[in-house]
DNA sequence: TGCGTCACG
DNA sequence: GACGTACGTGACGCAG
């Protein structure tokens, strides 16, 4: 036996550091337990895998007992402006206990004192019975306990603090770091030190005075005037922050050094507990490592998993049991619900079978038009009729004494509708109930959110339809049995996801944005998919005829310059063909795969020194763009049965709040461009009626004007004057075309979350100057970098920002130890609260719009949002009235739940068409 | 399937 | 001092 070895951990230094290294992991549970994780692998590490040299004979975990402290009694400021731990922090402190309870070793806290009081005084008994002592934690308050036989263990860095290791820090040798933090002060613990005085002078006068009582006797003796002025006037803060930074050493011992002997923690806790939180690395660790006993202990939690269990589903094909299923949902007063169909394409759909879930693991498939693979008739499958089916479901859809839950509910409400069936409040949806606790830390999909916050990956759809014979088959061909194994099991996974999101949405502080923003908005949006909007099909067909020609006729001059016929819509062979065969002024690679870059930036270069040929390969680019995307793409995607184009609104797809569209992409129809805007024009009112675009004038520079607080613009925006022109003349000093536009294009870069680099690209001027031009901005308007570096750190700290709203954007990439990633998530998150706070706005306005307009009377129709536009169809005579109606409530939107300080501004247009609209 | 490109806010 | 850089989307064609 070599000597006893202690090792003391610091564990609330521990968590605080883990919890902002490590990503903001959740357990299956839906508790946060990143710091946690970090906690339980570092004492793993500290009770297997140390060296024998260097492994603990004897190990205790310290805590902090409470916040009052008897350094709150010499000083009552102490630690007082330290900010309170984080929301998904907190919960993770009983945690903790936990885990060091199930490596069964022993944990110690004491009232009235700090963990590094505690520390100190088991330090020194343990050196004097003769032990080595290292104390895991990286803290600098305990570099003053480092002698021989006592180090300092960092085990996230892996290093270890020694006597040398202190000198290198302090300058000085650990008895006298004391001195040194008495005079440096410390801002985190609120430990005053003297004004001025940081690491760098405290050691160059402890060295040179000895201690703080030495400097105090020495005052005379120092040169600089300053320095000398500030320590006169310091003393007694001087005199106490010595006390406040005293270890307290003999602090009673709550257990004797020998109940801290380390032995192997037996394994049935400790393997409880890893399986609770899901941490299934260290389970595979236990049960490879830990012998017989490690295995079966693993093998026992495993088993009681929260598995996801459940009888087998049951498929209805009775009138009896329908209505038993639809008693158990009434009575229960929840039911999850989902429907399968026979297309993706929701205005296409057929109902072909709807399942229920009343309790976990309780769920049925009711199948209504099923159709034998075989090619034999409908009447074969054993099934109650569609028509039967759904009106005894009616009242249950629309009964607001029962919660209907659904994974994307909006997709079931419309083939409902579809079928004559509404789904009415109260409703729930588990994929908005993510997106307001998740935004931004991955998917929505129901897949995804059953492996991550069940434990359980559902049969997956490929896997149904693909045992079906035919290739090209559909839902309505799965044979009953499979059909409600995966069927019942959604309806289920949904219920079971509701029960887990429900619990945190108050906990986590996101019930008024589901509540009042995402929810409501469900129904709005299914509204306008169904509307869909009118699309000239003729006057596509014109234009793709049009476009058809003239890309034939670039083609041709394209190949010739070329010298030969290529795909002019490979970049791989365009690069080769420019650069290469024609040997043209070469500009940039791609840094990735080592291509030619050429897009427009590059085009336009070339195209500007007089080069035909790129000015015909920019030309061919957008003609075949358009075509392509838009021409072409539209008039296929016409419904033939409404005859119009319905695209699908995602609500829980992007990271900042703001809809996305698809199938089609209604979102970036051209306008910037007079051809693309052609296209435009072809989206037309149905007879009778007008479009009306709405667009908020310029929201989100407002909203930076209210959220940064900037009194210059919010007087601008307040008189209803031009903000660029007041950017060109604090900038530039002057106002004319050139500036403005160039102001213009500062203000949008302080959206985007500015750098030098990217402004420079964009002016066509040269880093130093766009610099310059940020600093001017930056001192004209010091709110701004306010907000910036407020945003930036509250990202750091919590994982997320917030709008207005209090809608959560997180960025976990924002400790991101790479660099470019974690700019990345800063601009990113600077971006994100204004982009979603204007998401915010118009998703309430959307939410408002229906009931005013039926208030008033109106007819008019919402059929598309763009972000910061609302597109409406309007009866021809009720122009006048809808235009008031839809500016009152998009300038009142954010009211009540949010006040702004600068007005909101809407421009109206009306037209035939969409393009005339604007 | 990933990449480059480009349409929109 | 080097590194890569505006923010948020979706759809298309090409090439592996």
């Amino acid at each position: 036996m070599g000597k006893p070895h202690l090792y003391l951990v610091d564990g609330s230094g521990f968590i605080f550091r883990a919890y902002h290294r490590l990503p903001p992991l959740t357990d299956p549970q839906g508790t946060p337990v990143g710091a946690v994780y970090g906690f339980t692998a570092m004492l793993w590490k500290l009770v297997n895998e140390l060296n024998a040299a260097e492994a603990p004979s004897h190990l205790a975990v310290v805590l902090d007992a409470g916040s009052h402290t008897f350094r709150n009694d010499m000083y009552a400021d102490y630690k007082a402006n330290r900010p309170p731990p984080p929301e998904d922090l907190l919960p993770q402190f009983p945690l903790i206990r936990d885990a060091v309870r199930a490596f069964s070793i022993p944990c110690i806290e004491e009232a009235g004192v700090e963990a590094d009081d505690i520390i100190a005084s088991y330090a020194k008994v343990a050196l004097a019975a003769g032990y080595d002592v290292t104390i895991v934690s990286s803290d600098k308050d305990l570099m003053q306990l480092v002698e021989p036989g006592l180090d300092l263990y960092d085990t996230m860095a892996n290093k270890r603090i020694d006597r040398e290791a202190v000198i290198e820090k302090f300058g000085v040798p650990p008895e006298k770091v004391g001195e040194v933090l008495a005079l440096m002060g410390d801002t985190a613990d609120n430990i005053p030190g003297v004004r001025g005085v940081g690491p760098k002078t405290a050691a160059e006068l402890i060295v040179q005075f000895g201690d703080v009582e030495g400097v105090i006797a020495g005052i005379e003796a120092i040169r600089k005037p300053k320095l000398k002025a500030t320590l006169a006037e310091s003393i007694n803060m001087a005199r106490l922050s010595r006390e406040l930074v005293r270890l307290k050493d003999d602090v009673p011992l709550a257990e004797p050094l020998d109940a801290l002997g380390l032995r192997p923690p037996p394994p049935a806790p400790l393997a409880a507990f890893l399986g609770k939180h899901g941490f299934k690395a260290m389970l595979a660790k236990l049960s490879r490592e830990g012998g017989d006993e490690g295995r079966a202990a693993t093998a026992a939690v495993q088993a009681e998993q929260p598995k996801f269990v459940h009888a087998d589903y049951e498929t209805v094909t009775t009138a009896e049991r329908l209505h038993a299923w639809i008693m158990d949902a009434r009575a229960v007063g929840v039911v999850a619900i989902d429907t399968e169909t026979d297309s993706v394409d929701q205005m296409r759909a057929r109902l072909v079978g709807v399942s229920l879930a009343t309790a976990p693991g309780c769920a049925c498939y009711i199948p209504v038009d099923h159709r034998s693979g075989d090619g034999l008739l409908a009447e074969k499958v054993d099934q109650l009729g569609l028509s039967e089916v759904l009106e005894a479901l009616r009242p249950l859809l629309a009964d607001p004494a029962v919660l209907k839950v659904g994974q994307n509910l909006k997709y079931d409400m419309v083939v409902l509708r579809q079928h004559g069936i509404e789904l009415l409040a109260p409703f729930d949806d588990t994929m908005l109930l993510s997106y307001a606790l998740d935004a931004g830390r991955g998917h929505h999909g129901m897949d995804e959110l059953s492996a991550k916050h069940l434990g359980h990956t559902p049969i997956s759809f490929k896997m149904v339809t693909g045992g079906v014979a035919s290739a090209k088959a559909d839902f309505s061909q799965v044979p009953l049995r499979a059909a409600t194994d995966y069927a019942a099991e959604d309806a289920d996974v949904t219920l079971r996801l509701h029960t887990v999101f429900k619990d945190r949405l108050w906990r986590e502080q996101v019930t008024r944005i589901y509540e009042q923003v995402d929810r409501p908005l469900l129904p709005v949006v299914a509204s306008m998919e169904i509307a869909g909007i009118r699309v000239d099909r003729a006057a596509l067909a014109g234009l793709s005829a049009a476009y058809e020609i003239e890309i034939a006729r670039l083609e041709g001059e394209i190949h010739e310059a070329a010298g030969g016929p290529f795909t002019i819509g490979s970049p791989k062979q365009l690069g080769e063909v420019l650069f290469e065969r024609m040997k043209l002024p070469s500009g940039r690679k791609s840094s990735k795969t080592g291509a030619w870059a050429t897009d427009v930036t590059e085009l336009e270069r070339l195209a500007e020194s007089g080069i035909e040929v790129a000015a015909k390969v920019l030309e061919w680019r957008q003609l075949s763009k358009l075509k392509s995307t838009y021409t072409d793409a539209l008039q296929a995607q016409i419904n033939p049965k409404t005859d119009r184009v319905h695209t699908n609104f995602a609500l829980a797809a992007t990271t900042t709040g703001r809809l996305s569209s698809n199938d089609p992409n209604l979102q970036n129809i051209p306008i910037r461009t007079e051809l693309g805007r052609r296209i435009r024009h072809a989206f037309v009112a149905a007879p009778g009626h007008v479009l009306m675009a709405a667009d908020y004038n310029q929201i989100e520079l407002r909203l930076v004007a209210h959220v940064a607080d900037v009194p210059e613009l919010k007087a601008v925006y307040a008189e209803g004057g031009d903000v660029h022109a007041l950017t060109a003349r604090e900038v530039f000093g002057e106002v004319n075309r050139d500036t403005r536009a160039r102001a213009k294009t500062i203000n949008f870069s302080i959206i985007y979350g500015i750098s030098a680099f990217g402004l420079a690209q964009r002016l066509g001027i040269d880093r130093g100057e766009a610099a310059r031009y940020i600093d001017l901005y930056f001192s004209r308007f010091p709110g701004i970098r306010n907000y910036m570096a407020e945003t930036i750190n509250a990202a750091k700290d919590k994982g997320f920002v917030t709008t207005l709203f209090g809608r959560k954007c997180h960025a976990p990439l924002i400790t991101s130890r790479n660099q470019g990633e974690r700019q990345f998530a800063e601009r990113a998150v600077v971006n994100a609260r204004i982009q979603g706070t204007a998401a915010d706005i118009i998703k309430r306005a959307m939410v408002a719009m229906p009931p005013a307009l039926a208030a008033g009377g109106l007819g008019a129709r919402m059929l598309l949002q763009v972000h910061d536009e609302l597109v409406f169809e309007v009866p021809e005579g009720e122009v006048e009235a809808t235009t008031a109606v839809v500016r009152g409530v998009m300038e009142n939107a954010h009211r009540p739940l949010v006040e702004l300080s600068v007005p909101l501004g809407v421009e109206v247009g009306t037209g035939i068409s969409w393009g005339d609209a604007h």
